[in-house]
RNA sequence: GGGCCUGUAGCUCAGUCGGUUAGAGCACUCCUCUGAUAAGGGAGUGGUCCCUGGUUCGAGUCCAGGCAGGCCCA
């Protein structure tokens, strides 16, 4: 044989060919892409397309614009992207309206360290303008890194809760809680900087060394003792505190325990003293305690509602329960004053009592407090050491170093006080109760979301509102100059709203009261028309809460289909997005929530930049491309940790090349069909087709059923699974003989065109919503000049109940399981994987094997890729029997069968008689 | 410390009502083809089902207690 011979017979082979690159390129090509859906307006001509459809209403909960996108939130676009691609597929109108949370301390912080010493020579206004401006950079940035991902919706019409209607949406929205009777002015402890005289945010502290008074003071019993136990009638019984501020001794209303805690009765000496059992030793240790005679022993919830005296007033001290009680450190009886502890606050809070705190802005106890009125409180600490002593009430004082808050500016230590913040009551309107009525309504996923939503808002305390911060949306109300009093009026706040929607809430800021109310607006207790606004702005999570409105304004139906975020969002935006709708719209905004986890790194760590474990999406997309990480987030199974790793990258690009070689080599095999003048009509196909057309089918139903569910992680290893085995393995391999030799035209090509065209136009259409740029380059090279212009602007194809077939599925099934015994025994015998049309194979089969083989026995060779198949009958053989030897007969140069006839035509004689046919039936026209 | 969740092969995931020898895809190893070629095909290796105890004839699956990790709260 001649080269040129053998370059004659390679011209009539049909290999595959296709521009459809191997090599995907993503980090070049998608940029073009992303270029070409803008020019096309891909999102608004596919809006336009489905208008009049059923509209499926995914609303974006918006990120904090104050950095780069990480990998949470670059995994909660793309997440929402694989919802609202399917159901654009499945038919769906899907308006998709990015939004962003503007406000806020974190942008305070960033502009503040900006601007260093230069913020005090700074008004408020000017201050917020260079707020707006931080936010605003920042959110063009984000819009271009979120669009960079392939997620498509209305980046250019975005909604900013900074927007001048957003903040008169947000300022209405109290308004209407103030109407409903749910707002009210209440004290909460804060951190307070003493030397700077102003509340401090958790952000706003810093830890660092401070050493306090150490002390261990006796709380005498009130109640009767025997109450607790009949030994400790007629003796001198007191509760044993432990605590690092005296100072607070003053505002202290009562002792807390754990309910579950044991507790001891100690005698020493004439007295004794209550303490956690697991703790008696270690006080024991402290106080020098000798013996400790443990006299009675009971649980913490014996003292529930009993009381001491005050160490030195004549006052009740309420004995109380809670978890916060703990056997770290201390007594196990903690000392609980309301007006200077969260924990404090919180227990006092569900048991009545007052938040009481005797300590002015400066630090300095108040008139009225009797013995420490004036004395500053660090100061007042010995004083009240001393008189602890002197009374007897003291078992203990030394010194303790600890960590201790400090305020971040001054970097002295800060208390924490009491003061005047605006609340919504949970109860008052019954919120609460509301709430867990709305929260059965909603569909929950995973399912516990329900429950963890649930056991929140049971014991969920009011929502504090007030922030003594700049940049937000002030709480519009005014006090009276004259007496004092509040004016909060629901009205009042509508009025400054419709100001806020022409000029923002800055107007607050720019214009005295005279502009902001109407003419004789005055204090409704003293008539007197000096008023002074209220500074503190609202919390932000009241600014995300109401961004349903946002999505009102724009004419959609509220409540919307689907709120999806990370599952830090249960306390965050359902949380206040469920408490707004409520008190606004009488019912939740949302019908459906669905929660992701937390990106973790490869051992299932967080990422952090200490743990220097951190992948950043940029990288990915220098690296990878956006693609790679579309399918990142579809192959795993979002509700739990979601793991990410150089490895798992990289096996996830193996799979991409799969899908993306298996539609490369579909495309190859269509460069000379044409599906509309060449199709095949189903009865006249090949077996093989139709079980390909009906595994294509099966492969459909699954994975639109998969992302009905949002289960995308299924539809992923369906659609992987699809073209490594069915198509690559199997069809693919088996098909090869006849795509490649038989006649172009021929009924045998076409059939199998004709399925490859279906099988890669539905690859198409169901990776659409994953891999959103490969797909659509994928749809650009199918051999159908009448498409649409984009993947994403088709709709999924329906099942089809003719094309299921189940018994031609059953059979084949079996049929590749015998394939699969055989290539087995040819492997043995040396003529594995490629080489395998060197096998000639015998099986030996009886009963419904022999059968089914009898009836495929003509095409069992190709099926097997080997030169011949023989079936024998064999009684005896169970399970099929295979002997396996090399081919009779020489190679024929063209299909590389082995067979007895190559050479038997003069014309061609390195060939065997069936490519001698086929070359003059497709390429000598005879 | 509390609420909610997770733990199956190197990776990502299945595993139904408790029922045979725990599966898949990928990776890995070996073989093979050179007409999918930075591809394709075949065969194979790989498991303390986080640990301990319990219920049961039988536990990856149910129960209890741990350990490790995550979110939220404290």
């Amino acid at each position: 044989m001649t080269t040129d011979a053998s370059a004659d017979l390679k011209s009539t082979v049909n290999l595959p060919e296709t521009s459809f690159q191997q090599k995907g390129n993503l980090v070049q090509s998608e940029p073009q892409r992303l270029e070409k859906w803008n020019k096309m307006k891909l999102y608004e001509k596919l809006r336009k397309l489905r208008r009049g459809r059923p509209i499926y209403n995914l609303h974006d909960g918006p990120p904090y614009a104050n950095g780069k996108i990480h990998m949470g939130t670059a995994l909660n676009k793309i997440l929402k992207d694989f919802v609202l691609k399917s159901r654009a597929m499945m038919g769906f109108d899907t308006p998709y309206i990015p939004g962003y949370d503007c406000h806020g301390l974190p942008i305070e912080h960033k502009v503040d360290s900006e601007l260093g010493a230069k913020k005090r020579e700074l008004s408020t206004l000017e201050f917020r303008r260079r707020c707006r401006e931080f936010a605003e950079k920042y959110i063009v940035e984000m819009n271009r890194d979120f669009a960079r991902l392939g997620v498509l919706g209305e980046w250019d019409a975005v909604y900013k809760t900074m927007s001048t209607d957003y903040e008169a949406d947000t300022l209405r929205a109290l308004g209407q809680f103030i109407r409903r009777g749910s707002v009210y002015r209440g004290l909460k402890p804060v951190h307070w900087c003493i030397n700077c005289q102003t509340a401090l945010a958790e952000a706003e502290v810093e830890y660092s060394r401070h050493i306090s008074p150490s002390i261990y003071v006796k709380f005498p019993l009130k109640s009767d003792a025997s109450l607790i136990d009949p030994v400790l009638a007629n003796k001198k019984v007191a509760v044993l505190i432990w605590t690092t501020t005296p100072w607070t001794l003053p505002a202290n209303l009562g002792v807390s325990f754990n309910a579950g805690f044991n507790y001891s009765a100690v005698a020493i000496d004439d007295e004794v003293y209550i303490v956690a059992s697991g703790l008696v030793s270690t006080v024991a240790n402290k106080l020098g305690w000798k013996t400790t005679e443990v006299i009675a022993e009971f649980k913490g919830e014996r003292l529930n509602g009993l009381s001491a005296r005050h160490p030195f007033y004549d006052r009740e001290s309420l004995f109380m329960l809670g978890d916060h009680v703990t056997l770290d450190a201390g007594t196990g009886c903690v000392h609980t004053a309301p007006g200077h502890g969260h924990d404090d606050f919180v227990i006092g809070k569900t048991h009545g009592l007052e938040v009481y705190c005797p300590v002015d802005n400066r630090g300095r106890f108040k008139e009225d407090v009797s013995l420490f009125a004036g004395q500053n409180v660090f100061e007042a600490n010995r004083q009240i050491v001393e008189h602890l002593r002197e009374l007897d009430r003291l078992l203990l004082a030394e010194e303790y170093e600890h960590d201790y808050p400090h305020c971040w500016r001054c970097h002295k230590p800060v208390i924490f006080r009491a003061t005047p913040q605006w609340f919504i009551s949970m109860d008052k309107t019954d919120l609460r109760g509301r709430a867990l009525a709305a929260i059965e309504k909603i569909q929950w996923r995973p399912a516990w979301g329900r429950e963890r939503m649930h056991n929140m808002f049971v014991n969920r305390i009011d929502w504090c509102i007030s922030r003594q911060r700049a940049w937000g949306v002030p709480i519009t109300v005014f006090y009276c100059e004259d007496c004092g009093s509040e004016l909060i009026s629901a009205d009042l706040i509508d009025h400054i709203a419709d100001i806020f929607e022409r000029e923002g809430a800055d107007a607050w800021y720019a214009r005295p009261v005279e502009e902001l109310v109407p003419k004789g607006t005055c204090c409704k207790n003293c008539s007197s028309t000096r008023l002074r606004k209220e500074m503190d702005i609202l919390d932000v999570w009241l600014d995300s809460g109401v961004s349903w409105t946002a999505v009102r304004r724009r004419g959609y139906d509220i409540p919307v289909d689907l709120y999806f975020e990370g599952s830090d969002q249960y306390r965050g935006w359902f949380n206040s997005s469920l408490v707004c709708g409520l008190e606004m719209n009488e019912s939740s905004p949302y019908r459906i929530c669905i929660t992701h986890g937390y990106v973790v790194d490869k051992d299932g760590r967080k990422m952090s930049k200490s743990l220097g474990n951190v992948i950043e999406p940029e990288k990915v997309l220098k690296q990878h491309g956006a693609d790679i990480l579309r399918l990142w987030a579809a192959s795993i199974d979002y509700t739990e940790d979601i793991r990410i790793s150089d490895e798992i990258l990289k096996r996830l690009s193996d799979s991409y090349r799969k899908i993306r070689n298996t539609a490369k080599y579909a495309l190859g095999n269509l460069a000379d069909f044409d599906p509309d003048k060449d199709s095949v009509a189903i009865e006249q196909m090949l077996e093989i087709d139709r079980w390909a057309l009906a595994v294509t089918n099966e492969l459909l139903r699954k994975v639109r059923a998969a992302y009905e569910a949002y289960e995308f992680h299924t539809a992923y290893r369906e659609i992987l699974s699809y073209c490594s085995v069915e198509l690559s393995a199997l069809y693919f391999d088996i098909l090869k003989d006849r795509l490649y030799t038989s006649a172009p035209k021929s009924l045998e090509r076409r059939s199998a065109q004709t399925v490859i065209y279906r099988i890669v136009k539905t690859l198409a259409l169901l990776v659409a919503p994953i891999l959103a740029f490969t797909a659509d380059e994928i749809w650009e090279h199918l051999p159908d000049s009448s498409e649409l212009e984009s993947v994403h602007l088709a709709e999924f194809p329906e099942y089809e109940e003719d094309l299921a077939e189940p018994e031609l599925l059953a059979r084949w099934e079996r049929i590749f399981a015998i394939r699969s015994a055989a290539k087995k025994a040819m492997e043995e015998a040396g003529f594995g994987g490629g080489s395998s049309l060197k096998a000639c194979v015998e099986i030996r089969a009886s009963g419904k094997d022999l059968e089914l083989l009898r009836s495929y026995e003509q095409q069992l060779h190709d099926i097997f890729i080997a030169s011949y198949a023989v079936v024998v009958a064999d009684e005896t053989a169970g399970q099929p029997v295979f002997r396996v030897t090399h081919a009779p007969g020489t190679k024929c140069e063209r299909c590389w069968h082995y067979t007895e006839d190559v050479g038997y035509d003069p014309d061609f004689p390195q060939v065997c008689l069936r490519c001698a046919k086929n070359i003059r039936i497709g390429w000598l026209n005879a």
